[in-house]
DNA sequence: TCAATTTGACCGAA
DNA sequence: TTCGGTCAAATTGA
């Protein structure tokens, strides 16, 4: 390890970090006689593939300094469990560090570089349309592919607004192999758009369950606010509730609510990019946020999360209308925003504080 | 009539 | 060559 750099040994950290959560959450499946066995099946090979991807890392110890063998390595802390998401979360993890090298070259059909991120959601009303997922921004669906591998096809939306105001986020739907109820929505791009946050769907609240997931620890955003909060009502809208959120794999251990549908309000989201910070998710989610928290956690662990109360909070600042339940909502980010490769960020440089803790009232 | 969705084709990355 | 992502014409619905 030590000719690890610093960007491998908190890749390795986030690795085996996310490999003791998603332990954790084995074991509450564990106790949980509803937890199906495919739930606990996920996750075990989501802790499998954690930890070899972390003793591979201790073996190869790539190049220091080379995010993209890093990423490539399901490195980034970010990048860990998508990798065998049978559903192909996203796509190619492995493209992703090219890609950021050439954005400039973004061809009209070429592939997104943009960062993007994962939530998981669960209808606890049934499958339906993933249309309906609304997260607070207007999307219009501009295809649907048939996924290798995958029983669902995968839906293709965005913004609406990208004509008119030239935003270039994108989203796409998948629905789980496994659980069909259970929709996967990866972000990408930012939103540029000066959307008014539309809907804002009644207060289904349902606070209690928060929790499928016990990764209560809070932990300490090491971000720093962006100066850019834009809409931040995306994400707060994302929180209201009505959703059950329901953190499900670790792979893309993110679940989030969205306001037309009913879920649990547990919502993690990932970010995939390897060297994509929480706070990048400034568009859809967390870009949101006054800064949004993102940020790895330099702890150690790769979430962050924020509770419902701060999200009202949040909401508050923005100006939006937060939701008032009690949304217990567990955002997940698994970030390295220590990650040097941040920089490259198209959006930009934000820089991050490793001590700034998002806990911190203030903040808020 | 206009906007949104569907769907086959095209393009680029791996 | 395969597969994922996007385009754009055709279709559908309000």
């Amino acid at each position: 390890m030590e000719n690890m750099g610093s960007w491998e040994q908190k890749n390795l950290i986030n690795e085996l970090t996310n490999g003791r959560e998603l332990a954790r959450q084995l074991q509450i499946h564990l106790s949980v006689s509803s937890s199906s066995h495919d739930a606990r099946e996920s996750l075990l090979q989501k802790i499998l593939t954690s930890y070899e991807k972390a003793l591979s890392m201790l073996r190869c110890s790539g190049p220091v300094g080379d995010p993209q063998a890093a990423a490539a390595g399901g490195g980034g802390a970010v990048g860990i469990g998508m990798s065998e998401s049978p559903r192909s979360l996203s796509g190619s993890p492995r493209s992703e560090d090219s890609d950021k090298e050439q954005e400039h070259k973004d061809g009209s059909r070429k592939r997104k570089t943009l960062p993007r991120w994962t939530k998981q959601v669960q209808m606890s009303l049934g499958p339906g349309p993933e249309g309906l997922l609304d997260d607070g921004f207007s999307w219009r669906k501009y295809g649907q592919k048939d996924i290798l591998g995958a029983k669902y096809p995968r839906s293709y939306y965005k913004c609406t607004h990208r004509n008119a105001q030239g935003c270039l986020a994108t989203k796409q739907v998948q629905r789980s192999d496994d659980d069909p109820t259970i929709f996967e929505i990866t972000y990408r791009g930012r939103h540029t758009c000066t959307q008014v946050s539309h809907q804002i769907p009644p207060q289904a609240a349902l606070p209690e369950n928060q929790g499928l997931m016990d990764t209560k620890d809070h932990q300490q955003f090491n971000l720093q606010p962006q100066q850019n909060q834009q809409q931040p009502q995306d994400m707060l809208l994302s929180f209201q509730s009505g959703l059950r959120v329901v953190t499900e794999g670790l792979d893309t251990p993110s679940d989030q609510a969205f306001p037309p549908f009913c879920f649990t309000s547990t919502s993690n989201i990932k970010a995939e990019e390897p060297g994509f910070s929480p706070s990048m998710m400034d568009n859809n989610i967390v870009g949101n946020f006054p800064t949004s928290f993102v940020s790895p956690a330099a702890s150690g662990s790769n979430y962050f999360s924020m509770s419902s109360d701060e999200m009202n909070r949040l909401g508050g600042n923005q100006n939006l209308q937060a939701p008032q339940a009690n949304l217990n909502e567990i955002i997940s980010a698994a970030a390295s925003t220590t990650n040097p490769q941040f920089e490259q960020f198209p959006f930009g440089s934000m820089d991050f504080d490793p001590n700034f803790n998002f806990d911190h009232e203030g903040f808020f």
